[in-house]
DNA sequence: AGTATATTTGCATTCGAATGCAATATTTAA
DNA sequence: TTAAATATTGCATTCGAATGCAAATATACT
């Protein structure tokens, strides 16, 4: 008959206890899911804590039951559209599933030492790497217990629970039908050279072309930003032949590319140049670029990404596992037939 | 000379201070910044620390100290490119201050609920709001002791920490350019109904197209997402007379309302129609684009945010502070001079 | 009713670091 | 050299919820 509860305190299991006249760890158990309590007692203390504004302390509970139910997030902050898309995907999903989302934005690589540091004084039950990892920051986590989850990208050389989207078929489809289209020469723009995702797409891409009986007429590197792709077109287009086709390692460069091509150096496309990319962003529907491209299921990765977290932090101890889904080809119109001569 | 240490279980400062022979709590105060320890004992129990990989359990520290280190983050996680853009400069910045992100992110009204619960039993020690925040729902966090601090929007009945950005002087610049060049007759895309962020920009744009001696000629509205342009452009290109320039409440949207006009409608932009937006988004730079836009100084206000969340977390009862950053006029390609009849 | 069984509840302890206070060590001043 | 002042260290307790185990209560069965 005195204390004002939440005002200038927070309400504790034990307030809760004292106001329902029940013990503190029936408090406790009224908010565990499958505790034994009868609906008397649940009932009693359900309406205490609704008065005291009681909501359990999610510190002091994942101190004692090692689990914090924070997932940590890694990505780039670079302007690449990709990643704010998987980032919110993911952060949507985990919510559902009673995770929360402890971000990092990475932009060298001594951000991933720093996040990884955080990730072990937060005890994050998991980290999801969109990002820069590499095999022995991996290995630290994993021998702190921490789940990780790689988000379009793996080892080759270690198994690792990821979760990868293959191009292959699309890619083929992409080249069969520019190369029926009456392309022979075709440009091709990669990411940044440690990107493996860069070099696994290019790879098939070239595989794609020669098997066409098409050739590759120029070939150079952007970063996988859009403003990155200007210089990459123009070193392209002095290539000769000239390509007709540019395919780039991502859309963001692809988009700088048409860009480049349309308002820069006065090409059409796909009039004078098709252009192509890869990922599947937002952005490639814009009707400015209305970009071909192979789209990356994002929504299901994300999906995937999140069931696979769940069940890594269950059961730490079950096989590695790698799960790969198609990428498709979406058709825009940045793509078309070789102009006749 | 037994226990292996970090591979099953993690070090606590009790296995560090047994390791380096010393007290618990000497260690703890290794670990404080300004905490009084003798340079040898700090030697001794730092080595103890490597050998271990120690690293003080955040949220043992957070029950504590009842400082979780942790800011939630909120925004909306539709399809616009400004919030990305936001959480990833908040983001950089909370980290290079030892706060981390707990992201959040917004789809609808309930979300925010939910979200409010998560922070309370987080311990968040503050808030950043990018999204919807019902006067209601910022009471419930101030009376929970929580720093609040809304970004990009305030409320008017009652004091509110926020930062915000102030487009009168740009826009006044924006119209009269608009004028000087022969525009005399405007249509208006707003954002949706509830935001005041569209509501405070639009009224200004109102303003100084009325005090220019210009007139609206359509108002519409869309939602501030990039494909609702396309529609409220149709609509305003109906009006008569037709508007000869088109502001809309947002980038995203003028980037749809470019395209319609551009590539669905074969208007020429700015030769038929000028159009000019609200923000600076990396994407408006785009070369498809080269939007004439208002920008917010994105950066500076995250840092000012940064700052007042810091500022709000150490003395949470000094009063309430708006901060004021303007924003400035982006001359793009996307404006121009009226088309001689 | 009386016993066996199942369900609820409470007690006491635990998680890992921080900190007020007292004890000890070190430095300074005289 | 010694007393006084200052700097370091350790002890013991605290934060708030979860949980194994034992005690108490309820339910089922004969």
């Amino acid at each position: 008959m005195s204390e004002l509860p939440s005002k200038s305190k927070r309400a504790t299991s034990y307030d809760v206890a004292r106001l329902a006249g029940v013990s503190q760890s029936a408090v406790s158990r009224c908010f565990k899911p499958g505790a034994s309590v009868s609906k008397k007692m649940r009932d009693k203390v359900l309406a205490a804590a609704k008065e005291l504004n009681y909501q359990p302390n999610a510190i002091a509970r994942g101190l004692i039951t090692r689990r914090s139910n924070l997932v940590a997030v890694l990505v780039s902050s670079q302007l690449n559209f990709y990643y704010p898309e998987v980032l919110f995907q993911l952060t949507d999903r985990f919510s559902k599933k009673g995770l929360r989302v402890l971000l990092f934005t990475i932009n060298e690589e001594e951000d991933v030492e720093e996040a990884i540091n955080q990730i072990w004084q937060y005890q994050a039950d998991g980290v999801i790497s969109a990002s820069y990892l590499s095999e022995a920051q991996h290995k630290t986590l994993e021998d702190r217990q921490i789940a990780v989850v790689m988000f379009n990208r793996y080892f080759n050389d270690i198994p690792t629970n990821s979760i990868w989207c293959d191009p292959t078929d699309a890619t083929d489809e992409l080249i069969s039908h520019l190369v029926d289209y009456g392309h022979k020469d075709f440009g091709l723009i990669y990411g940044p050279k440690y990107s493996m995702v860069s070099r696994e797409r290019m790879e098939i891409v070239r595989t794609c072309i020669h098997n066409r009986g098409a050739k590759i007429v120029g070939e150079t590197h952007g970063n996988y930003r859009y403003e990155s792709a200007a210089n990459a077109v123009q070193e392209l287009m002095q290539s000769s032949p000239k390509p007709t086709a540019i395919i780039a390692a991502n859309d963001m460069m692809a988009m700088g590319a048409l860009d480049e091509l349309k308002n820069v150096m006065g090409r059409s496309v796909p009039g004078d140049v098709s252009v192509a990319g890869f990922d599947g962003i937002g952005a490639a529907r814009f009707a400015a670029y209305e970009l071909t491209t192979i789209r990356q299921p994002i929504g299901r990765m994300a999906e995937a990404a999140v069931e696979m977290m769940l069940q890594r932090i269950e059961k730490p101890e079950t096989s590695k596992e790698k799960r790969v889904l198609t990428g498709s080809l979406i058709q825009g119109m940045s793509t078309g037939p070789v102009k006749p001569v």
